[in-house]
DNA sequence: AATGAATGAGGATTCATTCAT
DNA sequence: GATGAATGAATCCTCATTCAT
């Protein structure tokens, strides 16, 4: 049974139902067994693809960290005025490849956790830098005070997020992102 | 030792030390035995006053929306105008009382864990329903689009509440706030 | 409140809260706080009284076996014959002062307690030498071997008890131990 | 360590740790632990076969209910006439395979927990429905009152396994058993 | 590569019992 | 006499992790 080349699959599936688990269960009651039912394998596979549970949920971080950071270049590249990169940035944001409910779930509970030190603060503080910076960069041309509006910006984002993950969050959220925007460049 | 009407003190105190608690250690490593030694009791008495560690918890949780709600009420009463309720709103947000670091770090831990059925997110929601209400009442008499508005400003608290928890956030969060809803009613 | 002289009233409430407690949740999870809510007072006023649990339940055990020796002194003192001697322990057994659904269901935790070497053990086999001893005496003027139906007609009484505790018995016990007796002495 | 398909002979050794520490220790004092230990394993293990102590407990009890059945299917294979069909059960009920002494005290504290409604309870019926259908099938033959002889000699056989269990019962129960049922028939 | 077997280290919870009042 | 307060010790159970196969 066991065929050679399997371990990105192996790894991939550990990742998607670390993912899905988080969201269905909580972080708290995420467990290796259950993780590695869900992707179809025993928790001894898992262990020995992931050397331990942190790292795993650590891949599973890294992992939507990933997928939003490529989401954010593909549609960086494809966009040519300063308006267009800011509009790339929240539309990635909220784009269906990071917003999805598992994520949401996911991205609230990475927020929990950093809260203690450890790769997870670092990798978020990353995140925060980067999207920072992007929003800095996008707005330069359009206002005097690129970082203030960054950080409303950014702000507005993350709670826009915390409330999805929850249900009753707006139908849109990135129209009202764009609005806020809209209104603080006029 | 045993003297009679301990009760309250024994549950405030540890209520106060499950936020301290949550705060140091994260939701997912929280113990009943840490709460309670950081209270300066038997993990024992711990449970005989709240028991279980789910009760203790939403007691915790039901601690911190009553300070803010408590909040919100003494500078509603106070406020005269519209705008003056708006700010009220606002302020009690970032008021001392709860914009501590454990309890910042405790609504963060809530909201991951109100992902799940239960308590949690029926108080959870419960508190974005009245604050949302009363966004929309000071409003109303101030735009003619007061709930989008509402849920901008909500979604903004969350998000600059989330960057607190993990440090960085802006210095003056409520200013932010404050100038958000300036430009929107412009 | 505290009136002087409640000893023996508290006392013997404990008892028959003890007994009903075994009937109504199983020896196993009979708990001192269970017992002392039952007859009306705390825990720590039950273990004033018997000193501990252990003196509790064997108080209840000695006040089941107190109650049937009672209720077999007074049926033997107004025997004359041999064979209403004989129907007077029978019927003893099954009176319903002893053969109510706690009690019966008290005898049976008794039995497999013993099991264990104390004073349980002790006591039940004091009252089983009692038992064979009053059979042998009535029946040794009706038979040349009183020893052997004594053993089978305790062994019987047993066997009742022990299927009157799980429901399903016949109607008539004492009936049946009769008719074994007439048999035997035919 | 570790080889495969250990799990049969895991499950064995628990059901009989389990009986011997009921009879060494009796069923309230009965701990996964101590009956791991007997059994020559961790109590994670223990745990890990058969999910709680109460499934374990069970299937002690279903194991000396199966010895039974089996010894009365195997006897009653081999009997020709009713008279041989009531030896056999009585024997099977005396053999040494289940009045031993750890299985005889086991059916004592089977009894005791079946006064509580659950799978205990309901196994014991079912034990006892058999035990009255195979006597009252064995009897129609040779009397016509079966029913009411085969309750006395249940509850008889009942009665010589209680004493049993504590000592100081008849060296011979078999034989008084069948000293009844000679009479009963005369 | 893959897994069943196995366990040590906890974690929540319960409870008999003690003590000051 | 009576009780609320308090806890140490134990119990069941879970889980990450290791290891032989």
């Amino acid at each position: 049974m066991p065929r050679t080349g399997m371990e990105p699959q192996r790894r991939n599936a550990l990742v998607r139902a670390a993912i899905a688990e988080i969201a269905a269960t909580g972080a708290a009651d995420v467990t290796v067994a259950r993780i590695a039912r869900r992707a179809g394998m025993s928790p001894a596979l898992a262990h020995h693809y992931f050397g331990s549970k942190d790292r795993m949920l650590l891949a599973a971080m890294r992992h939507v960290l990933s997928v939003y950071g490529a989401e954010v270049r593909a549609r960086l590249t494809a966009a040519r005025t300063p308006r267009e990169r800011l509009d790339a940035i929240v539309a990635a944001s909220f784009a269906s490849s990071n917003f999805e409910d598992d994520v949401v779930a996911a991205w609230l509970n990475f927020y929990a956790q950093a809260r203690q030190p450890g790769e997870t603060r670092r990798l978020l503080r990353l995140y925060h830098k980067r999207l920072r910076s992007n929003l800095v960069h996008a707005l330069r041309p359009l206002t005097d005070r690129p970082e203030a509006l960054a950080e409303s910006i950014a702000a507005l984002i993350d709670g826009l997020y915390v409330r999805a993950a929850l249900g009753g969050g707006p139908t849109d959220p990135a129209a009202l992102v764009r609005d806020h925007i809209e209104r603080a460049l006029a």
